[in-house]
DNA sequence: GAAGTCGTTTGACTTTAGTCAAGGAGGGCT
DNA sequence: AGCCCTCCTTGACTAAAGTCAAACGACTTC
């Protein structure tokens, strides 16, 4: 068991001392298809370093539909935004997308043992000042963009990701249509429509881009204000 | 010109030494209804203090349609969570709604009279969290939620914090649909809807909420995780 | 290899909210 | 008062996405 958790943003200044004092209050589990970890509206008193698998943030509505809110990949910390607040809860239910592995923290101690720490705090916040970014892009997107924009640039970010125009999808049709805030049914009839229209080729979950300036422009991708890849930071946090 | 910035959350626990320092790199201004304030993807270089009037938080859709995100009412700073970003750059346009006050801060200058108080971090922190929280129930309502639900929940918001079932609406209408992302139209036909329910009578901007409990089962406020209201926090911030 | 399961697709239909265009209603101004 | 202007309302229509139900296909499991 050989983790360095150095290599995510949030620890990575911490000294070798305060890396040890960390792991005491930590714990590592594995979790199964689809666990959960903590459900919304739980007191929230630690948070989270995926080391393998996914995990995905979602809310639930009165009728059991389900909105994602972030999936978050290994080797990024989510719900360290919280340790901040007096009462924390957990605003997101949290449950493992297939294996998963992750370490938990102890809020509380952690606060303690960076608590003179300035930079730490300045990490912190910076990530936090990134996701409220792209919490507020997400509004827009879901209340100025139609779900084909939405699909199209889901579709462009995974291109620039992988650096190819043939690639497979980064998670389950139905995953992939609730964290863009539509029903599958929805999801796969505009792939058909896109595919229809000589945009792209789909063969199962493989995609393969054709016409990546139409595509573009469907997506008409935030010219206004520079995209999210330009974001210094290498490792994204959450929550 | 007598205004005490302590009485705003960010500035509370500065001293006197601090307080004269921040003001000397203060600026005040008066806007006029509509002014621009800033417009997203500008260098956010500046935060702000409202002492009079409200300034509103929105995004821009391509063909021309607002989003607003928030209204900022006196004695609320916004856009001090960008100051912990290396190229901050503001994520929303700001601009007078209605006559307006404001005091702007030097963002870089803020930081380092603070770079010492880790109280304030976590002030700034603190207010960045609920921010996070309010950001990601908003993405929920807009996904999981109907309009009528949302301006349902609108109401009731309104009336607990006026403490009376009868008030005026805190905005022009239109204005406010925007805020719930609806059109006027929308806005419009749903309030003609619950009146013609005997839910509530309406006379122009004044509403009179007759059948609380039934706007609260169509509201089905978030049993589940704490209402906004119960935050421990005074004086709400932004962005 | 048959049966079953899960995720995806397809089609027909419904619901919701947006669009467009026309008609009020109120407030300020002359 | 009369006019203008802005904001709000109303109605008829359209478009977008959701719903329901059935079929399909790939992959296990027996």
């Amino acid at each position: 068991m050989n983790i360095d958790i150095r290599s995510a943003h949030l620890f990575s200044s911490l000294n070798d001392h305060q890396v040890e004092q960390v792991l005491e209050s930590s714990h590592i589990s594995t979790l199964k298809d689809g666990e959960a970890l903590f459900e919304t509206g739980d007191d929230a008193n630690r948070f989270f370093l995926v080391i393998g698998g996914q995990i995905k943030l979602f809310r639930v509505s009165s009728n059991g539909d389900q909105k994602i809110i972030d999936i978050i990949q290994p080797g990024n910390t989510f719900a360290e935004a919280l340790m901040f607040m007096e009462h924390p809860i957990y605003p997101v239910s949290a449950e493992a997308l297939g294996p998963a592995r992750i370490i938990s923290f102890d809020s509380k101690r952690f606060l303690h043992i960076l608590s003179g720490s300035i930079e730490v705090c300045f990490r912190i916040m910076g990530t936090m000042s990134q996701r409220l970014r792209g919490l507020i892009k997400e509004i827009d997107d879901l209340t100025l963009q139609s779900a084909t924009t939405r699909m199209c640039a889901m579709l462009l970010r995974r291109m620039d990701e992988v650096g190819m125009s043939r690639f497979a999808l980064p998670a389950a049709k139905g995953v992939l249509a609730a964290r863009l805030s539509m029903k599958p049914e929805t999801f796969s009839r505009i792939l058909q429509n896109l595919s229809s229209k000589n945009i792209l080729r789909l063969k199962g979950s493989e995609i393969e881009i054709i016409d990546e300036s139409l595509l573009r422009s469907l997506a008409h991708v935030e010219s206004i204000y520079g995209l999210e890849p330009e974001m210094p930071c290498r490792v994204r946090s959450s929550l």
